[in-house]
DNA sequence: ATAGGTTGTCGAAGCGCTTCGACTGCGGTG
DNA sequence: CACCGCAGTCGAAGCGCTTCGACAACCTAT
């Protein structure tokens, strides 16, 4: 393993001379640097990461807290999180990955360690109870998702009130009036996840709004599961000729089942998905959709982090404004 | 933040028996033990990682190469990358992501800065040009795939060999004799991905063995592609009976489309996928389907890991066998 | 009683890096 | 012409931990 001092001594200077070429933190003359560089590369050094994590207490690494339920939506999450690691290595940091069981107490290990410089939290429930602890440290923090409070945080996420608003809209617009919305694992709901919670509140406001009726029903993936929610929602509402889909695991089997139903899509009922847009394009019926900018939000987390990182950077709430592609699921609701 | 000289100081105690209660290394008398103990609760202390590292020459990381390209089949990964943090944390490890973008330089700067004392690689091509690295550094290493040549080599895969004989042994056994390959993406075949020519391999040789007409195409996912695919398919040879697909994005637009030439599942033709358990019992028809053990892979991969860095275990290949479920996808083939 | 082994603890020497203060020349300024 | 300031470099002092050798205290076997 070449160390600094032996770039130091193959390039005849001193190891802080090395020090301050790597860092540019003193100006070094251009001969000087340049045999520096040189001897870097012929011994092919690098700087031994603890080293330099123990004397300047920066370990360029950022945490990412994944999730550790399997009833969430894993694509989302695993783009999001190649996303970070993408984005945050050309800024000179790596990604560590801890996974949610550790809970709170994962919050204090990095802080405690110095095993990390920085977190990114996903899958934040309303009242997460990793929040107090963030507060409560010096280091730096994205959550991707939003809380109930936000004060002293700072979160990207996807605007999910207005993306309920959204689809209510272009249903209403279309002339649907009995909207039901399929969504995520009662499991979701039960830990007041944010994003679920505020996709719900923008769609009920806004049926309300509008005066439309709306029927919300959680619902476990899976084919099995989707059908027992579809025939209770039809028995409930005959009527029902918009969908709201916010759980990837339940569209297939939707489509599927309401062809099983002899309604046709979208000449019998509209369909819109809230997920990501290749999954809406690859459907079996190009859906109409709500896109989930994974990659974006991964991107933003990363970026925020690194500018407090540098001293730049605010406390802030960004959340992306929601866009609706129309494709072939949702069509004029048929005369009563 | 609290150091170890703290902690001393307050169970009154010297620095190194500190050290010793931590790593257990030397033995303490059950007293100075608890007492010290007791010290690093109250002072919640948490021992500093770089100067760990530093000390130690040993981080306490593993890093996990993922494939950047989504090409890929997405909930695996996911899966695996879960199954590595959770089963890595309990040994003591904490996990680093890398993506594939940086390929071989991802390899030279994980070993050269100490940044972790072991890999695992996913996404292995069967010339991998990260082989000969692993082979030249004294870093502990797992892949989860199987390369071409695997002397040196830890490896932790499914059987993806004898996954294509089970595939086609079951079809032969309905009695199909026509069966159509739908298989990932051009690209995973042009990189030589392990996984995917071991399996044609093994559905190849064993279709020959039987007698059996075999039709492989690569397809990418989605819907317009597969009914591109199947279309293809059903012209040169419209007695195709029996399909095995290998590429999950695949799986339901090839459902939908069967319906749609008219052709029932399992009573006109058969579908054996290579996916996922929860993937086939949620499909729109439960499918016959060999599992991909993703959790298991990513526990074995660890577990393996974590006992070359204790000095036990030695190179080895695993090929977890693989198991067929039936479920309704297959039957009978149609009398001819 | 004495040599020899255990057990439990301590002090000190690093691990490889960053960073601060100090030093040496130099060119520009009053 | 003496002086200041600056660019460029060096030496040394840590960062917080692990680990080695030393040593005291005790126990056992002779």
């Amino acid at each position: 393993m070449v160390t600094l001092a032996e770039v130091a001594q193959h390039a005849g200077v001193s190891a802080s001379t090395v020090s301050y070429v790597l860092s540019g933190k003193r100006s070094i003359s251009a001969g000087t640097r340049q045999r520096v560089e040189r001897s870097i590369r012929e011994l092919g050094y690098h700087p031994n990461a603890g080293a330099r994590a123990l004397a300047s207490s920066r370990s360029n690494i950022i945490a990412l807290m994944v999730p550790l339920r399997t009833d969430m939506y894993v694509p989302v999450m695993m783009e999001i999180a190649i996303a970070v690691a993408t984005t945050a290595r050309p800024h000179g940091y790596d990604v560590v990955l801890l996974t949610g069981e550790e809970g709170p107490d994962a919050v204090r290990r990095v802080t405690g360690s110095g095993l990390a410089d920085a977190m990114i939290l996903m899958d934040v429930e309303l009242e997460d109870e990793r929040l107090p602890l963030l507060r409560h440290t010096d280091q730096p923090s994205v959550l991707i998702g939003l809380p109930a409070e936000t004060t002293g945080l700072t979160c990207v996420d996807l605007d999910f009130t207005a993306t309920g608003t959204l689809c209510v809209q272009h249903l209403a617009g279309l002339g649907h009036r009995d909207i039901a919305v399929i969504g995520e694992a009662p499991a979701v709901y039960e830990r007041h996840t944010g994003f679920a919670e505020r996709t719900l509140d923008g769609l009920r406001s806004t049926a309300r709004e509008l005066g439309l009726r709306l029927l919300h029903r959680p619902c476990e993936g899976g084919y099995d599961a989707m059908a027992l929610t579809l025939s209770r929602i039809f028995d409930e509402r005959p009527g029902t000729s918009g969908f709201v889909v916010q759980n990837e695991s339940a569209i297939e089997p939707l489509l599927a089942l309401l062809r099983q139903w002899g309604r046709a899509v979208p000449e019998d009922v509209s369909v819109v998905a809230i997920c990501p847009d290749q999954v809406a394009a690859q459907a079996s019926v190009r859906l109409t959709s709500v896109a989930i900018p994974a990659q974006e939000m991964g991107r933003r987390a990363v970026e925020h982090l690194v500018a407090k990182l540098d001293g730049r950077g605010k406390d802030e709430v960004v959340l992306l404004g929601p866009e609706l592609t129309v494709r072939a699921s949702t069509g004029p609701a048929p005369a009563a």
